[in-house]
DNA sequence: ATTATCTATAGATCTATAGATAATGC
DNA sequence: ATTATCTATAGATCTATAGATAATGC
């Protein structure tokens, strides 16, 4: 851990982070605070704190504390839609599977439980339209995959609803992780159970299961 | 809509709300509020403007602000524990669908969307724990009839977390209010996949919802 | 006398800006 | 010169309490 020198004044307290950015850290600390507090019970001066530097010195970094959490949450959803735009093609069984398998695991896994940060309620201000916007593209994805599964119209009021109620499923982790850590057979539960909400029964399943594991491995590679 | 005369100090702006106590009149302004802001970004100034009260008066009917949240949370629960209990020895298939049936049509039809509530972070805090045992133990019913329907063990962690998912599915009404009025055939959908989850085919859940209105009409009178 | 409000305010925040300072880099 | 921090602070909140006041009820 040696600290190696970086211009700048120095901080009153030294920094410990190994090599993250300031940037970095301040996400991280933000993070943190904003998944268990919230975003308005969060002040600027805890985030400083918890990251060790001055309360004003965030601003060097971050306009201002929005800005803070619209990047965690842009970065959150983009990985997940390039995961769902690369499947698109796929065997819609083993594309979904894989899909909700992928997200399950990354919501369950990342660091702070960040996907409480979709349940904030600040989130629906228009100052966080471009998240928003991406995550109804992946909930999109969602209902055109389970609507070729249940083989039905992907353009249908029901077929979008079934995006809803998938992209629900996926994301029980985040309250799964307000009591136990979820593993791995939480995640195939939650992508059998999306399975299941589209018709497919256990075979099927078997088989979706099956592919999504080349799936996600070629995607991986 | 006359005003009856009352005691105490009229206020300085005439009531307008017919025969609402002060009481319930805040109720209803916070939750409007805490549901579209969320709980630490509403002042208790916002509340009080919005009953047409002064800022300190509210102090007159609650103790603070975390005691109106309070209120909210347990007031909002309480009937569904009521139907979880009533349903609990009926058949099973037909009971977790009039659950999760009549739990999504009050979540769709309360007055301001305050199944919003149960996402905010402040309801973490140890304050609100009533709140979250009545919670846990509506899960477990779902968790309970989740597990008769798949013909396994109630006890096991499987159940546990079919549990989680289930009630995860019926919640999907709060997010769906964000965007539209969710009406019955949303409600029948959200049940049908809490069935399909549990592993029922297209007969049984036939069946199913057919006793089910049964069941809930019984249940009314 | 009791009730339900009001006005006024203390004390504790909180965000964001201005400007100084202590490093490195050239 | 540039960078990343610092100190100090303005101005705007926000919560909760103290004490006054204007009704009704007895």
């Amino acid at each position: 851990m040696v600290t190696r020198p970086r211009p700048g004044r120095p901080r009153h307290a030294p920094d410990e982070s190994g090599d993250r950015s300031p940037r970095e850290q301040i996400l991280e600390a933000a993070a943190a605070l904003f998944v268990d507090q919230g975003f308005s019970a969060t002040s600027t001066r805890a985030i400083a704190d918890r990251v060790g530097i001055r309360q004003a010195s965030l601003y060097y970094h971050f306009a201002g504390k929005d800005d803070i959490l619209l990047e965690l949450l842009c970065t959150s959803v983009r990985p997940s839609l390039d995961t769902a735009r690369a499947l698109e093609d796929a065997a819609p069984e083993a594309a979904l599977y894989a899909l909700a398998m992928a997200d399950a695991h990354t919501l369950a896994t990342a660091p702070h439980n960040i996907g409480m940060l979709y349940l904030l309620p600040e989130v629906q201000l228009g100052r966080y339209d471009m998240f928003r916007e991406d995550r109804a593209e992946l909930q999109d994805t969602y209902a055109r995959l389970g609507a070729k599964v249940a083989g039905e119209d992907p353009a249908s009021a029901a077929a979008a609803r079934r995006g809803e109620m998938l992209i629900q499923l996926v994301e029980v982790v985040i309250h799964q992780r307000r009591t136990r850590v979820p593993d791995t057979s939480d995640c195939h539960a939650i992508a059998e159970a999306c399975l299941r909400v589209c018709g497919a029964d256990q075979r099927t399943i078997a088989a979706a299961r099956a592919d999504a594991a080349g799936l996600t491995t070629s995607a991986r590679v």
